[in-house]
DNA sequence: CAGCAAATTGACAGCGCTGTCATCTGTGTC
DNA sequence: GACACAGATGACAGCGCTGTCAATTTGCTG
């Protein structure tokens, strides 16, 4: 038979309102009582209820991870998050739930309301390209469901995690630089995704501060994908002045440029050195292994619902959390010949 | 405010329970009542509380989906198998919760009771390996909770989804075969896994129905991931005879071997041809891309779902579906020259 | 059209917990 | 030692639904 808080309440000799108390970490209850609640609980390994507490506190220690399946076709990156928010939930006794939430077409506040509604999550953690959808936070903040990201683009009071995306694209490109090249290209990612935009700015910078004069023809639009990145890669092989390295926005459209170079007869690294961004398992099986920058993933989905944990639980405001990065350098660049 | 079911009751002129029985489509229910409620709650917007729902009804409309994080670190598999899972859950109107299960140690028995104990689901979904814990697969029916596996090992009685695995090896082996391989090397998978048996099975069967004898040299172990490729791989490469072909238990390993080629100074597929299981995005980016066994893992995550949410809401007993593969010959397997 | 079984509907309690508010206890003050 | 006051504890109702079982209606039979 399941042990309910009456049960042990009884065993401790309390009112079951006092073990609702040391239950939920509340004020105003003495030492020697907490003690022995808390010793009677674990002596009869007691499980509250989590549909009872939910009822009658109206409230239902569930957090919703949203991400966007459309954009992003089970990626690892989005798994390593997920683990690292599945951790935090745990660590504070939350249950986690994950709901795709397809941005594409304009119903999509409709299906924020169904899944509010449906589950009633405490709260959201927010992944991108999520993150930087302006009625979709305003919808949370008018249904009063608070949320963190992971990388917002919009700082201003938005709790979580991010990581300088700007610095890192510097910092690759600027490796670039350091092995000779001059014809640097850029393939961006999906045009309005903040990380395709730190990314931008943070090739320009580098580029500008090695006083090279920004070629347009060396900037092409991608999307993300592989495929994308080989019809980018064509582009720029086409031209009339090869680039000697290609800084993709992330590993598969990296990916996609190594496969196109393979289809040209360009050797990687010796006749193009190409970068990355993101560091997926891919990156180190790829020969040659691709240079890359890697972000903490599961750290950061941790940071951020745990940023959102200690909101909900009256702990404090919670923080937007920056988080370094780390460039890998691999065998896929290498100094111009 | 929030609309209760007894506001739909008062709209729709009955009591409380006959919302509920509607709202359960329980039988004996007139077809006028039952409109005539329908209506009302379509006209409310009305939501059930799930709490309420589960703490009245005993149930959770919660299905957990358990996975080995240990032997599977974030792999794209199981998050196609997860998007599957949860599709076939809100088809159903039943929630998703997701809970990595390590394997490894113990106390895996304790950390399912707590599972189970903490969150109530009123079944599971079991991915691999975990479908092949048989002291797991026992507490779970002592406790009285149903599951559904995503490829079991032991087929009696499990209901849920299989793939034909063994006779996918054996296509993949008869494919190199036709091409005029004949030292066709296996890399196994992790040895106690019920995949790794079947893939080594089909490779066995496939040699020898070609008229092989089998070569203890020419099979050895891996152990799933990109780096027990690579060992593997340099232990074939020493041999006296190499392969001239070989089949990996799963794409992670093939990419190691291949890597391990380029090492080698080996062009694959001219020098060797290489082949993987599993079709993950990694398999169609390689250069050559590689040649693959397909299973539809969001199709199969789904069936499986579907299966115990038959048997949940008693729809039948619900069966083991057996879904195709599809070989996938791309660039990394050639005619032997 | 009485008589009965089956189908339909409803009354009511209670699932296991927490919010509200009342009560009690111990400490310090003069 | 009487009094004030904060801290600790408890009584009780009720969260929104469903299970149980009783009451009512319907349809059918002879």
């Amino acid at each position: 038979m399941r042990v309910r808080l009456e049960d042990v309440a009884r065993a401790a000799s309390v009112s079951p309102k006092t073990v609702s108390r040391v239950l939920n970490d509340e004020a105003n209850v003495s030492d020697a009582t907490r003690k022995r609640v808390l010793a009677a609980m674990e002596a009869m390994d007691y499980r509250p209820h989590p549909s009872a507490r939910s009822l009658a506190g109206n409230r239902s220690f569930l957090v919703a991870m949203l991400y966007d399946n459309n954009d992003n076709p089970a990626s690892t990156y989005l798994a390593e998050i997920q683990d690292g928010v599945l951790e935090a939930c745990d660590e504070h006794r939350y249950s986690m739930m994950v709901r795709p939430l397809r941005m594409r077409g304009d119903d999509f506040i409709r299906r924020l309301d169904a899944l509010i509604s449906d589950h009633h999550p405490d709260g959201v953690v927010l992944t991108p390209p999520i993150t930087d959808y302006a009625p979709l936070l305003k919808r949370l903040r008018e249904r009063n469901v608070p949320y963190a990201s992971v990388s917002p683009m919009q700082r201003n009071g938005v709790i979580g995690v991010t990581m300088d995306e700007q610095a890192a694209a510097r910092a690759i490109v600027e490796h670039l630089l350091a092995l000779g090249h001059r014809r640097v290209a850029h393939v961006i990612g999906i045009a309005d995704h903040g990380a395709s935009r730190w990314r931008l700015a943070g090739y320009r910078e580098a580029m500008a501060a090695a006083g090279l004069p920004e070629d347009p023809e060396l900037v092409v639009q991608g999307a993300f994908t592989f495929s994308s990145g080989v019809a980018a890669a064509r582009e720029l092989f086409a031209l009339k002045q090869r680039p000697t390295a290609v800084f993709a926005a992330n590993d598969d459209m990296a990916t996609g440029v190594m496969w196109a170079a393979g289809e040209y007869g360009l050797k990687v690294p010796h006749d193009l050195s190409v970068c990355g961004f993101d560091d997926t398992p891919l990156a180190r099986q790829l020969w040659p292994a691709l240079t890359t920058i890697q972000q903490p993933s599961r750290e950061m989905g941790k940071i951020a619902a745990t940023q959102l944990l200690n909101l909900l639980r009256g702990r404090g405001p919670g923080q937007l959390v920056q988080v370094p990065f780390s460039l890998q350098i691999r065998d896929s660049t290498a100094r111009i010949p």
